[in-house]
DNA sequence: GCCTCGATTGACT
DNA sequence: GTCAATCGAGGCA
């Protein structure tokens, strides 16, 4: 299992939302398959944070492919994205779902059930917050001899283990953006056919 | 400065 | 089905 290199991320954000599926994400010892992903692509997504041009908050999408985009939505929500695409367009996967792969991993931890099962709910039980936002989720090979080493994170997405069917992956619309003139019909959210860990099915 | 609202969730009628 | 939580970004004055 390799991690997944920048590459991976330097391409067309749909077709990077669907590859993701199947792939994991590794936090620190704890692993976790991506079971449903959304595509923000490009300047002109009315849902993107970017359709208004480069702000603060989405100055991250601009980014190389491979950044992590963490923000907060309602006041109390860390959503987790990876960066698509060349830098300067704007294009993002939010990931939405994960379904978690280690032993024990299933089960009462501190009198709450660890969820999964929708962006806000996997942020917090991965413990991820803004703090990884602008940061790469891919392999940093080392700086050469006076040992400068770059800023340590323990999040990173492995590859699959093996090809997903075409007829195991769902295509529909994505969630809570109603007010997205023109691209709220829009099937840019991908998901593992009859996973039980699926925010919305 | 002030107002609106959100790539959500859980509690409640 | 409805609704509050909770706060920063963004728009506008």
């Amino acid at each position: 299992m390799k991690i997944l290199s920048q590459s991976f991320y330097n391409r067309p954000t749909l077709r990077v939302a669907q590859d993701l599926l199947g792939c994991f994400l590794v936090r620190g010892a704890k692993k976790y398959k991506i079971v449903e992903t959304e595509a923000y692509n490009g300047p002109n997504d009315l849902a993107s944070h970017a359709s208004i041009g480069r702000t603060e908050r989405n100055k991250i999408m601009f980014d190389e492919p491979g950044t992590i985009y963490v923000y907060l939505t309602y006041g109390m929500h860390y959503m987790l994205n990876i960066v698509t695409e060349e830098r300067d367009y704007p294009a993002a996967v939010l990931i939405r779902a994960v379904e978690p792969i280690s032993r024990n991993m299933q089960h009462i931890t501190h009198n709450t059930f660890l969820k999964t099962n929708g962006p806000a709910k996997l942020t917090k039980s991965l413990k991820i917050d803004k703090t990884f936002n602008g940061l790469p989720i891919y392999p940093i090979r080392k700086k050469s001899s006076n040992g400068a080493s770059t800023k340590k994170h323990n999040l990173w997405i492995e590859s699959r283990k093996e090809e997903l069917k075409p007829s195991q992956i769902v295509r529909a619309t994505r969630v809570g953006i109603d007010y997205a003139k023109g691209y709220k019909d829009k099937k840019w959210r991908f998901y593992i056919k009859e996973n039980k860990f699926v925010s919305v099915q």
